[in-house]
This record gives structure tokens, C-alpha cells and sequence, in this order.
DNA sequence: GATGAATGAGCTTTCATTCAT
DNA sequence: GATGAATGAAAGCTCATTCAT
């Protein structure tokens, strides 16, 4: 049981790295295999198939992502303040995660299964930590009523995303995105608050 | 002259068929040589190898949409109207051309020569008219200077990335795209202006 | 370890049957594979390629030609009697295997890589068997000091890689090679033998 | 007719320069085009295909050979100085063209229709003038009649051939080939020569 | 005769996955 | 559970050759 988790543990770490170093298309799951220690067979005991590792590199760590968030999250009072403080969290892990990030950002995608079947319930549970927040503002009047909390969702995600693609993409000198954060919840917060003489109007 | 563009042409409408029907990895170079009515050793007459198919796709239309919004933005007057001019046609654009679409939607990512080599320039000029949008605004003291240019462009086109990836995901009863601009339009148009006692934007 | 030397041995064999056959150029892999009872993709855990088995068949089958002249030469005492053994043994080894001669007089000469990258030592320590016997005749006086080894055992070399190759393409009614060899062997030795007045002067 | 004959020529020196650059494997009949300032389909109009351009290259430049060994030959007197004589011309040609001595020692032999189909006369012609020389020798007494000619003939071919390709291998500092063929002269000649009491050669 | 755009057959090699041990 | 040798399907690309102009 401790040995069977350490394998899989081992698989997974490694092929993060593997990943990252050699993109998902090249890395071979003998490199991997070599990498977590344990024979090309193995691999097949713990996955279901080479994009079956990526997808579960992605819910793995999206579970902890989550957790955290919410924890994070969770200190704050006003869902304005919560929203804020996702957008931070969100590139704050992007940046201390290099390697991880370049897995989502860029690998993942490439990844055909992924793409066209996956449908996994964490991308959703993680978009709608912030559908969720958007529908709170609205419940507290904070947020205009009209948006749809599905597509404001997405806009939102979408943006960061594609910050962090750039950010990951970027060969040298990585700017901080910390002050990208900063804008970026500056633009949404007020882009989807009520205005001032709106906030009744519901 | 007349033959040879025809041919080219051919093939690269071929190709957006053939890889939005099966997917970019799925799809032979002999389907789309077959689909266009050439012989498979015609395309490298044509294009270096398969990646440089899409790319050359990615390229040329996105020169026909750069030229088409310039268009349709310079009818307008005030960056803020030329912005949400150009949040409309950008997903006017994806909903008239489904299947182009889902070949820059979806099968450009699985590209890997795509993600990781291509440097070309017309995504850089496509951006750009956003970014060249928002230091309009900033001189004319509609959109708050603090905010980098070129972060609110990569900001505005994740999110209209992400709406429209999602778009074409949805398999069936696909919805209005027509209603997300506006609010997204709306989201990020208030989210950029200067406040009320910094502008004059009604 | 029994099995894996077996399916080395298998794919070997194979591969002269079917090169002396179809020639290596016309030979395809896969036929070479299904001969040998392996799959395809079997042939590249034991060779880095399709030139490479042609170049270890040619490495392997050396070496025991070279063990089986050593043994025929040693049991000569004289330079030039073994000189005479050599050539009866090459000539002999040629006519009882006209699968690998054909293999080792048309086909290998085919092989770009065998042709230019070729550096192994076989064929060179083969040849040195040659000039090994020059040098120790011209110790002995028997043969005449001005000779150079080097060339002398390139052209003794190619006067019977010459008879060989043309006794492979002759199509019916192969001659036998072992009055060629008593003729060459003869020309040889009369041709590099020190003049009866010089013996003493070596 | 003059500018026939010249496109022919241009193509047949542009191949022999392409072939021993590239390697007759390698080089592309268009290169042999471009080199030769024609269009690709014209090469067919003067060959049947690229290796007949090697096969044409060396007919030609055998006949030259021919010829003037022919010529070198005629002037001496005695079938031994005349063999003399062939065996530096042949080493001589060699040194003199090194471009063509790669395309006749390397290239040729990796043409399968040489190697396999190739009967032209040119070679034959070739050989038998050392045939020649040696039955005339024997008829002059000069030379052991026992001897085979067509076998001799190969044998001392073979042996020029083997020098020919090692100095063509040889990367740099390219040895004189004329010792060579002083020694290659006296081993044939006392090889072949009749016993003192059966002839009167010095 | 000359062109050169078009053809399309041809094949090595890789590597995810399996399964006997 | 673990291994790793064996499998075998799969396809991009080249380039000698052709032929309409």
C-alpha cells in the first residue's frame, strides 16, 4: 500500500519532469519509466495509458490547487475581495510552480485525449470556484445580475490563462506576475461590479 | 500562375476540412491530398511539411481577419467603441466560420511545432490591434494608464479564446456568441475606463 | 539469454538468405524480420538499422574467417607457404558459402554507411593477416624488402576479391576456385619472392 | 546537333562533379540538373535514367582510358614493358582525375544496375587489354603459358582496383601512387614471368 | 527539343502497449 | 505486483520519372 502509492507518486513526479524537459509528444514512457525508477510495465499497472498520466497529473494537482484556493479564499469576506484574491492565488501558483505550469500550459494541450474527451469534473469544479464567486457578488448585489456567471467564468480563466502561457513561454527574464495579478483583478472587478446607482436596481 | 495558386488554395481549404473533421494527429497528409485532388507529393510542392499545412492556414486567415476588423474598427470612432467593435467581430468570426474554428481552436494547440516554434507575426499583429486599442484609449484618457497594454490584450484575447474554444466544444444547441460579446465587451470596457472623474466616457 | 542470442542468430541468418536474394537494397526489413520469425520491430532491439545488420553480418562472419585462416596458416611453417594457404583458404571459404559471399561481394558494397563510415577492424585486421605474412617473409629473406605490407596485402586482397566477385556473378557453371587459387597463389609468391642472389641480403 | 552534344557533356561533367560530392546515393538527378543548367526532364532525353548516367560516365571515360592506355602501350616493345606500362597508366589515370576515380571506385558500386545488370563492353574491353598482353607474352614465351589470362587479367585488375579505392579513401596526405605501381609491376612481372631457362626477360 | 510541375509508389523506424515469466 | 522483451501498426516524406505545354 506504502509501496503501491510510492510507485505511483514516483510515475507521476517524474513524468511531470519528463514532460516539461522533453514535451509530451517527444517524452517517450520508457523515459518516464527510467526517471520514476520502475520498468515501462509498471506504468500500465498504475495508468491507463500515456495521456492518462497527463490527465492525472492535471486532477491531482487541480485537487490540491482547489484546496488551496478555497482555503485562500475562504479568509477573505466580500466576494469582490474573494475574486481578488483567486486571481492572485491563480498566477501565484502558476509562478512557483515553473515546471507543473509548463505541463498545463503547454503539454496538456497537446494532448488529444485530453482536448476532444476529457471531462473531468476538477476544470469544472475550478471554473466554477470562480462561477460560484460571481453568483455570490450577484446575491450580494456586488455584481451586475445580467452576467452570466458561465461566461464571466470563462472570461476570467481565459485571461489568466493566457497569461500564464505567455509567462511559461517567456525564455528569460520572467516578469513577476504579481503586478499582473494586480491589474488583472482590477480590470474584472470593476468590469463586472454594479455601479454605484445599479446596486439596488436588481 | 492561375493553376498553381489554385492548387494551394485548394489544399489548404482541404486541409481545414479534413483536420477539423479528424483532428489534426488523425488526419493523413494523403487524406487532404485526396480531399483537394492532388497527388500527396503535390503538398510539399506547396508547404514544407504537415505542421506548415496549419500553420500556413493560421496565417492567411488571420490576415483576412486582421484586415476585416481593421475594417470594421476604423468605422468607428473612440477606442472604447472601436474595443467592443472589435470583441464583436473577433467572435462574430468564430461563429461564421465553424470549422476554421475548431481548427484554431483546437487542432493549432496539438501542433507542436506550432506552440513551441511558431513566432510568426500576424498573432503578434493580432494582439497588437488590441494592445494599440488600449494605448489609444489611454491617450485619448478614456482607459486608465496604469494598465500595460500589453497585458489587457493578452488579458482580453484569453478570454475570447477561452469563450470561443468553449464554443466549439459544445456539441450540440450551440448558443449566440453574439450575447457574450456584449457582456464581454461590457465587462472589460468598465473594467479598463478611467473612472468617471478621470474621463468623459458615457 | 539462450532465446535472445537465438532470435540474434535467427534474424542473421535471415538476413543473408534474403539480402543474397532480393539483394540489400531490394530487401525490405519486414521481409528479413518475417524470415527470422520476429516482428519488425524486433530487428531494431538488436540493430540500429537496416545497414547495420549488413555491417555486423559482415563484422561476425569475419572473425570466424579470420580465426579459420589463422588455424589454417599456423599449421604452415614458412612465410610463403602460408601465403600460398591464405589464398587456397580465402578463395575455398568464398565457394563453400555463395549465400554470405554474394552478400559479402555485391550487396555490401552497396551500403553507403558500409562503403564511407566503415572504420571496423575486421576488415582491417583481416588484411593484416596478409601484411602480417609479407612482413615475417621479408624477416625470413624470403621475401624482397622493398615491398611495402601495406600494399602488398591491398593488392593481393584485391586480385582475389576480384576472382570472388567474379565468381559469384558468373551465373552457371561456376568454375572452381581452386585452380584460381593455385594460379594467383603462384603469381604471388613468384612475384614478391626475394631473387634466389638476394635471398641472403635481407 | 553542336548544342545536343553539348547538353549531353554539360550533364555528364555535372554529374560526375555532383556524384563525387554527394554520392551517387545521395545527389538528386535534379541536382545534376541544376548543375547542369537544364531542366529536370531533360536529363531523360539524353539517359534512360540516373544510373544510366553512371554507366554512360564510365563507358565514356573508359573508352578515353582505353584509348589512351592504348596509346601508352603501343609505344613500348615486349609484352612485359608494355604491362608495365599499363599497370602505371591505370594508377596514373587515377591520380589524375580523383573526381572520377571516387565516382568509379565508390559511387558505381552502389548502383544496383551496375553492380547486377551492367554487361557493357567497355569493362570487358578494358580487361582484355591486360588479357591481351599477357597472351601475348605467351606467345612471345615471356610469360608462363599455364596461366590463365582471363584469370590474370582479374587478378591484376583486382589488385590496381583495391589500391585505387584505398587512395580514394585516403583523406588526406594522398600518397604517389606511381611507387605503387612500380612495385605492383614488379610483383605481376615476376609473378607471371617464364622461369630464366624458359625465357630471356631481364 | 526543352521544360518543370506534378506524380505516387515505396519503406524504415518508432514507441505505446502487452503479456509471459 | 513487477518486469522488460517483444510486438506490429502506422504514415510522413522523398525523389526518380513523366508528360502536357
Amino acid at each position: 500500500m506504502k509501496s503501491k502509492d510510492d510507485k505511483r507518486v514516483r510515475i507521476l513526479s517524474a513524468a511531470v519532469k519528463v514532460f516539461a524537459q522533453k514535451g509530451f509528444y517527444n517524452a517517450k514512457v520508457a523515459d518516464v519509466a527510467k526517471n520514476a525508477g520502475v520498468a515501462d510495465g509498471t506504468i500500465y499497472l498504475y495508468f491507463k495509458n500515456k495521456d492518462d498520466i497527463l490527465i492525472c497529473i492535471f486532477e491531482e494537482e487541480m485537487e490540491k490547487f482547489i484546496d488551496e484556493i478555497k482555503g485562500v479564499t475562504a479568509v477573505e469576506t466580500g466576494s469582490l475581495a474573494k475574486l481578488r484574491r483567486f486571481i492572485h492565488a491563480h498566477l501565484d501558483l502558476v509562478q512557483r510552480n515553473p515546471k507543473l505550469a509548463q505541463v498545463f500550459q503547454l503539454e496538456l494541450r497537446q494532448s488529444n485525449k485530453f482536448i476532444k474527451e476529457y471531462t473531468g469534473s476538477k476544470l469544472k469544479e475550478y471554473l466554477n470556484l470562480i462561477g460560484d464567486l460571481i453568483a455570490e457578488g450577484q446575491a450580494e448585489g456586488l455584481i451586475r445580475v445580467e452576467l452570466h456567471p458561465g461566461l464571466v467564468k470563462r472570461a476570467l480563466f481565459g485571461a489568466l490563462d493566457e497569461i500564464a502561457t505567455h509567462w511559461v513561454l517567456s525564455k528569460n527574464g520572467k516578469h513577476d506576475l504579481g503586478q499582473s495579478a494586480d491589474q488583472i483583478a482590477e480590470i474584472f472587478i470593476l468590469g463586472v461590479a454594479a455601479r454605484p446607482s445599479e446596486a439596488k436596481h436588481s
